[in-house]
DNA sequence: TAGATTGTTAATCGATTAACAATC
DNA sequence: TAGATTGTTAATCGATTAACAATC
């Protein structure tokens, strides 16, 4: 309906205005130029300009933004003006890290189950959340309305899974596994691969010491 | 010395290739040409070309590429033809699931030591490791040859580790913490910012709901 | 050789930056 | 009002795609 097609650039860039514009608002800082938000944020005040007018016209000629007043905005367009509920599969070190750590539930994803394949993990008690079997995803997906799988678990069979969660209904898929899924038109899969991260880093350091 | 400044773009694509190649490997697969690594990762033949262009001549006119030679060549491209000495910083739930993650380990990263500066921390054991006493970071830095750091630590306090660990030497940060570090020219600092990610999932699920 | 596919140049597309009139 | 700063258009820069001669 809306959306004017916003580049993938400037959709990246959303998460880090509202970021430091929160930092902005803990400090009680009330207003700010573009001139200022580049020098703290480090994009260039035309840019965050442009990038702000994407969405509408937040600032005021003479004046600048309000703080509290962008923040939020940008808090609506990411759509954090409302809760989500997700499950986590694959309970191992990395997926308990994530659900045990209380800013993404704050930010309104809450995380209502844990689900495991394997059998030694089923039923053990983490935190708040005891760990269920994955067979019984489906029916967890449909009793409590979740949009969102956060997936932990290994490559293997990563594919397949998503496929019975797409089935069931859900709208997007945050992805640790290294593996590039494939879901249909009205399903979101948000990647983050670690190893890829670790590589550019390494590249980096490389490229760096030979200048 | 070398590289006429390849894009950042261009560098993020490089480890994807890596992981392509490394499965067509993994499947006794010996040539592949641009067009068919297109159809399976998903970028253009043309790109694919250009990209690794950058680097040198590795294919060969009508035949297309050695999947293992290019395999080696962008291993080499990325720094992984060598090992990396590491410490961890911050042995919560995260930082204990990225040490006990052997992938990392396997592609030349070691991860030395963790530590912790909360005492109650300080001598438990983690699989192989021993959590240390952040204050004793520098002398193991300099006793091990460290060049990563890996920090999975809050964000209050980061700035003023980092501080630290430059000082004594450390090449390369990969920062978990939601903070944007400030470092000299010669190191390099790759951000890992799970937060940013997962509100970019929730606005592409917004998108892509409201067409 | 004929066919296939690269390496590379040129064309296009998109994103960033610069400039400035509008306006608070 | 005068000064400041936005919103927005135009200019520039960079990245992607297309095309094709080179060549295996």
């Amino acid at each position: 309906m809306s959306s004017k097609n916003i580049s993938m650039a400037v959709i990246r860039r959303l998460p880090k205005y509202h970021r430091y514009l929160g930092d902005l608002l803990d400090k009680d800082i009330q207003r700010i130029s573009s001139k200022e938000l580049s020098d703290i944020i480090g994009f260039t005040a035309s840019q965050i300009r442009q990038d702000l007018n994407n969405f509408g016209g937040f600032g005021q000629q003479g004046y600048g933004y309000n703080v509290e007043a962008l923040y939020n905005e940008i808090g609506k367009i990411l759509g954090l003006n409302r809760s989500y509920n997700a499950i986590l599969v694959g309970a191992g070190n990395l997926g308990q890290a994530i659900a045990n750590y209380s800013g993404f539930r704050k930010a309104g994803f809450e995380i209502k189950a844990l689900f495991d394949a394997n059998p030694k993990m089923i039923g053990l008690k983490i935190r708040d959340f005891e760990i269920l079997d994955s067979d019984n995803i489906e029916q967890f997906i449909t009793d409590n309305n979740i949009e969102i799988a956060i997936l932990c678990i290994p490559r293997n069979g990563a594919q397949e899974l998503v496929n019975r969660l797409v089935k069931t209904g859900i709208k997007g898929v945050w992805n640790f596994a290294p593996i590039d899924l494939e879901v249909p038109d009205g399903v979101i899969v948000e990647n983050v691969n670690l190893k890829e991260s670790l590589f550019t880093l390494s590249y980096l350091m490389k490229e760096n010491e030979e200048e």
